[in-house]
DNA sequence: TTGTAATATTCGAATATTCATATATTATGG
DNA sequence: CCATAATATATGAATATTCGAATATTACAA
């Protein structure tokens, strides 16, 4: 694990928060924290949307239990996975508003962006 | 860059957004945010917050600064550095909550935690 | 049992991050 | 211009992460 490394000199606590952003800082990851939003998925069901390999898809969910961000629930042969907090789901709605704030102004990402967010609004 | 490597697999939003929450990911820049959230800050004024070296801060302020987390203002010798955008707060509020929830059960970090969400409370 | 579908883990090479030391840069006062 | 204080950057060794291939585990059905 990163950040146990000595002469850190900085509180356990920040350590903690940080191994947590840390969990979110991979591009499938945020894939698959954004499926789980949605509802809960199977290992199978996230493989598909994304379209990755399995192992790939278990790794990165791995980290995310690891990382308390996520449960699995078996279920027969499938294991069901959820967001551990749902507040993650509001979190990821406050990085989006700062990544529209920030890409005011670069076209294509922002494009993307507000399709994501018109989806959002059409969904309450 | 991480992340960039062929294969991935998976849209650059997403790739833009790891990255936002892998310059969150480390001790020392969530201590450095912490700092900020509360007013602008010098380089010095971080470094005597935090007790590290200069060339430490400097260097995780260079991250922060390439991530759009922070801006730099010079103001004389002295560079004034801020957040880019108040939603950052927020979106360490919200973090806070989680692990608020998270820890509900460990005691020490448990106890940090809590001083954190008294002293923002009686802020308000 | 044995077979099989679903998921998880292990391993290693490629790549990235971290941190400390040393060295630049920049702005200001004298 | 020169010295100096404040900040930034370069370098490299130690460490961590990533991803794909191979292998293991698990639960159920036949």
């Amino acid at each position: 694990m990163a950040f146990t490394r000595p002469g850190a000199q900085v509180g356990d606590l920040q350590t903690f928060k940080a191994a947590f952003f840390k969990a979110l800082a991979h591009p499938v990851r945020i894939r698959i924290l954004e499926e789980l939003v949605h509802s809960e998925r199977s290992v199978q069901e996230i493989q598909a949307a994304l379209g990755l390999e399995q192992p790939i898809v278990s790794q990165q969910l791995s980290v995310l239990r690891a990382n308390n961000v996520v449960v699995g629930r078996k279920a027969g042969v499938r294991v069901r996975y959820t967001l551990r907090d749902q507040l993650v789901a509001d979190l990821l709605d406050v990085a989006r508003q700062i990544f529209n704030n920030q890409l005011a102004g670069t076209r294509t990402l922002l494009r993307e962006l507000q399709k994501e967010h018109r989806q959002r609004q059409s969904r309450r």
